[in-house]
DNA sequence: CACACGTATTGACAACCGTCGATGCGTGCT
DNA sequence: AGCACGCATCGACGGTTGTCAATACGTGTG
């Protein structure tokens, strides 16, 4: 829920909102729940390992193990991802097959740029 | 502390260090610490006021109107993001003077990097 | 149909976190 | 020297979070 928008999208007009010059209120709590989605170890780890699967998808049943942690506890953790907008879940057979977002990095990306302010020039 | 790596530095030699191809114990705790740091409305905001004053930087008592927080939780989120590697401090007069840390922005940028694996070039 | 298997949900508990008021510390002004 | 001011620290409190065992829910297999 909340569809952060990528961009510091005041929106009230011109003026500043009153606010000091920062994120609108929202904004900043739809940015700062994203980062926070991403601010727990086991998370991190569930994401880089996802990521460097071949095929870029992974049950859960393949994640209990290199986390060392218990099923239902990894399970919580995908559907905190799942929530945040950076995993996809998609029940395949009895499996339940989780990939990275489509759009997980722009999320992310989008979220770094509210709060950093546009980056100089060349990204790099 | 804990100079995070922006780059998933498994270090260990060739093989996948039998965590599942993801990044490092150490290396997701550091990552996910930055991305801790940005993951509560009100170090978001914090950071977005500070990156949008013209000077570039604030001192304690510009942020905690602006906020609607007292003075001593906006001098400990202060500290947190300074331990984060986010944000200057430098003593000046009796103010204290915040700025958006010089490495600010790569230090994300390469938590984000860590996480996702590098940027697509190809995929998709 | 019954059973095994993978996953999600529930309930519980300890640890952490955000917040505040009160207080202490250092610095500049008078 | 004394005082006012800005900031950090302390102690406390409620809320959130990460974790697990136990259990419930779906789905394919025999």
């Amino acid at each position: 829920m909340t569809t952060l928008l990528p961009i510091a999208a005041t929106s009230d007009g011109c003026c500043a909102p009153a606010d000091g010059g920062g994120l609108t209120v929202e904004a900043a709590r739809d940015v700062a729940a994203t980062f926070k989605a991403l601010g727990d170890p086991a998370r991190v780890r569930l994401l880089s390992i996802i990521a460097a699967r071949p095929d870029g998808e992974a049950c859960v049943c393949d994640l209990t193990d290199p986390l060392g942690l218990s099923q239902p506890t990894v399970s919580h953790h995908m559907t905190t991802l799942a929530r945040a907008g950076l995993v996809t879940r998609e029940q395949r057979g009895r499996w339940a097959y989780f990939a990275i977002a489509p759009g997980a990095r722009d999320l992310v990306t989008g979220a770094v740029r509210a709060v950093l302010a546009d980056e100089p020039a060349a990204v790099r």
